[in-house]
DNA sequence: AAAAACATGTAAGCTGTTACATGATTGG
DNA sequence: CCAATCATGTAACAGCTTACATGTTTTT
């Protein structure tokens, strides 16, 4: 049985950080420009924050720091995932899809696929597409019933409808949302395979 | 001249709340309920952070509190703008729309532009959307390239190019915003007018 | 020689989360 | 009468931000 202490959930940055570790094994430093440089950034940044979640999850046993020293130069702590990281990690990108990530955590949905990979094979990957390409679905038809019960009768005069605007703007975000997912299915789905037809 | 403490900046949810209370006076309890139900819940949610918010920005004269006792209810704070909360309001949704604002803030920006249509007059929303299509079309050219560099030979064999992917729905997403600035500033743009042709 | 980049970390302060406390009013 | 909703808060805790400290290696 799995009877652990009751593990208090990742952060969004701790998730993040084992994810790039994956990709390749890296010190501190290598992730405070990453967090510095990339559109990852959005999960946070700053030794202040990276330094800490590091030795978090080392403590967990999640990571495993080896300290290198090429040459004369200063010893770098060079991390990577313990095989209890890397099932923590898939576990995470294989949660299943919610209607509360596709309304708060979006950008966070983008993280886990862009993981994945490495991580998980085709029909895993495609299955996640197709659960976010349905629930975007079902978010849009909400959106649009949402936007056509909402006139603009009831502004003040001389008010712009800059409200109704910027929910056009999250309706054309889902939809765009829900293309990209249907157009990356096709490109995921396997290609025709030759040898299958004359076989 | 403008002498005061050195005041910290206003935090996001700060700002939210100073922009719904705006919209139409209300109290700690309305302010939850919307963000448990809509959108705007991005910003935070939930009794434990938005009452010390409100105390906050009362604090700072942001905000005013009248209790209100319809009948025998239970009293309530009803909460409205004070002229120097209507000036931080306006500073923060007329601020510059910076290349930050579009890589790292893009849901405040476009909170930013939706409390805009009471606050502001017409062009300086147009400015607004103006300044982001422009800035927004900068940064497609950037991702663009980047993934024109990007190809899929460099990663191991058998894994799926989903971080490519992933880069594509953000081009996708940039794409949609300057869409829609562009469509909006066509809804604001003034009617073409009959009198003035005649005129 | 100086500045910038490499590299790791700590400390104070504040905000947000979660959970709880309290009590009135309304609906079933 | 019981549950749900209205309504306002507090307390413990944890994480992030900002700023600082420290020392090395590379570039100018």
């Amino acid at each position: 049985m799995n009877r652990m202490k009751k593990t208090r959930p990742l952060t969004p940055l701790e998730l993040a950080l084992l994810g790039l570790i994956h990709q390749d094994d890296r010190t501190g430093y290598d992730l405070c420009k990453i967090f510095e440089t990339t559109p990852m950034g959005h999960y946070s940044s700053s030794p202040g924050a990276i330094y800490p979640a590091l030795k978090r999850l080392e403590g967990r046993g999640l990571l495993s720091a080896s300290v290198e020293k090429v040459g004369s130069m200063r010893p770098r702590k060079v991390y990577s995932l313990t095989p209890k990281g890397l099932e923590a990690l898939k576990a995470w990108v294989t949660r299943e899809v919610s209607h509360d990530d596709l309304v708060w955590r979006l950008d966070e949905l983008l993280l886990r696929f862009s993981f994945m990979g490495q991580l998980v094979d085709r029909a895993v990957a495609t299955g996640f597409l197709r659960r976010l390409a349905e629930g975007t679905a079902a978010l849009i038809q909400g959106l649009e019933d949402h936007h056509r019960t909402m006139g603009d009768e009831h502004l003040p005069a001389g008010a712009l409808p800059t409200g109704r605007l910027a929910l056009e703007h999250g309706i054309g975000a889902y939809r765009n949302l829900m293309e990209w997912a249907r157009r990356s299915l096709q490109q995921l789905e396997p290609p025709p395979n030759e040898e299958q037809r004359h076989g």
